[in-house]
DNA sequence: GCGAATCACTTGTCCGAACAAGTCGATGAC
DNA sequence: GTCATCGACTTGTTCGGACAAGTGATTCGC
């Protein structure tokens, strides 16, 4: 964290956390803000919008900004990566290949990873736990030119974005994603050890480099009740679009 | 839209639509942009940070922004209201009132819409359907300064939002949504027209007035297979954030 | 007393400029 | 041929200013 509007930013969002701004009250204007921090009121702009952006502000013309609410959960550790995310929440996250194996990319495969069809492509099937229960199972696709990267993780690796980042230097940049929820199929049930038809949340993503070439598409299914998902919508802007069903 | 960045944010969406800006490939830079649309290069940065924050491109200091991908659905017909999202996907919405009744506010409802327990809150039940086929169960409960204007309105109302607004100028500008998967329970089935057990996905969301004042929390349930959720996250920003399971 | 007009204040939009930080291809040394 | 260096180019950060648009409380007229 380097540029000030992010320390500002930070700033604001610990004086929400701590209550110095009450939830439904006002937020200091922004001449207030720019005064205080002593920087001009574009970078002050710049830091309540990204609190705006996240949910926890609201912004009207004319009128002051409020608070809308306090991030009870922590709101670090995303969608990236799911031992990240576990760490941050203070459990502890295993992995394990159950499958792995190198295939010819369907059509399917080629138009999310952008290659050809035919194309030698790596399947991986993991199941992933929480503090010794399992709670992900993960099928991945990995586009050929990270094949190798892969196949060289260990079976128990407990987090693959940061070993391909130690291994390689890879990052995982994009993310792309579809909730929805599905029966939990012969496979899924026996894997995750669940009855059949047990409700899953799916998760189906395609993620890319900084430079926005495919790394890989993933299809993640959460037993119920052990994660959720949360999103902020504004007037203004909507992060989440809601599509119609089809698989 | 007036704004002169909204205009050249949604004229570089119709030319990545178009195919103009091939997926993968580069944007032009910000310094051709500006001098194309005679717009200085801050106004250019407003218009590509929105595209960036919708997950169509992707930017990175000191290299080209680059095409992540072209939206194929309606990105337009968001979190807000069913029934206007059904109408832009050139579907036709229904719904119908099942249950509806005033009540005292629980200390969760108390906590959720900013009001004093014990207060009294109008709780209402709605199964809506998407042409004609059952796809969705909302719990509602509305704060009381909004129980009149909802207990008026008919109970097959197509779209509660748009009455609302129509009516009393209500606009329901912020929401807090988080996503899960659930079992059908028993009322769930047999309103929904499913088998108990049925994999639904739940969206629980609290709302709120341009002001922050909340208006009222609901529990959807979506059939599933019926409706999907799509997100775009980047390494910078996250606007859905993963969160530990809890009822 | 009550509604309409007024007005100070706040946020939204846009400009132009300067410098920092990072990328990527070309150049050159080995 | 390979690798390090360099330099043109591009995006990120920050400043300061000006005006437009909307809000909300006050004032005023009736």
């Amino acid at each position: 964290m380097a540029a000030r509007h992010e320390e500002i930013a930070e700033a604001l969002r610990e004086a929400i956390d701590r209550g110095e701004y009450r939830v439904g009250g006002p937020l200091p204007t922004e001449t207030e803000l720019s005064a205080r921090y002593s920087v001009s009121r574009g970078t002050v702009r710049q830091a309540v919008a990204a609190l705006t952006a996240e949910g926890r502000i609201g912004s009207r013309q004319g009128a002051r900004r409020v608070v809308l609410g306090s991030r009870r959960s922590q709101s670090f550790a995303e969608l990236r990566s799911f031992a990240q995310w576990a760490r941050a929440m203070g459990r502890t996250a295993t992995g394990e290949v159950i499958q792995q194996f190198r295939r010819a990319a369907t059509v399917e495969d080629a138009e999310r990873l952008l290659v050809q069809p035919g194309e030698e492509v790596l399947q991986v099937l993991r199941v992933r736990g929480l503090d010794g229960e399992s709670v992900l199972l993960e099928r991945n696709v990995y586009a050929q030119w990270m094949a190798d990267a892969v196949e060289r993780l260990p079976a128990d690796c407990e987090s693959v974005v940061q070993a391909l980042y130690d291994d390689i230097g890879m990052i995982f940049a994009y993310g792309e994603h579809v909730i929805d929820a599905v029966a939990a199929g012969a496979e899924d049930a026996r894997l995750l050890a669940i009855r059949r038809g047990s409700p899953l949340l799916r998760i189906r993503r395609v993620t890319t480099t900084p430079a926005g070439r495919p790394i890989e598409w993933s299809d993640d299914r959460y037993v119920s009740g052990t994660v959720s998902f949360a999103v902020a919508n504004s007037i203004g802007s909507n992060p989440l679009a809601r599509q119609a069903g089809q698989a």
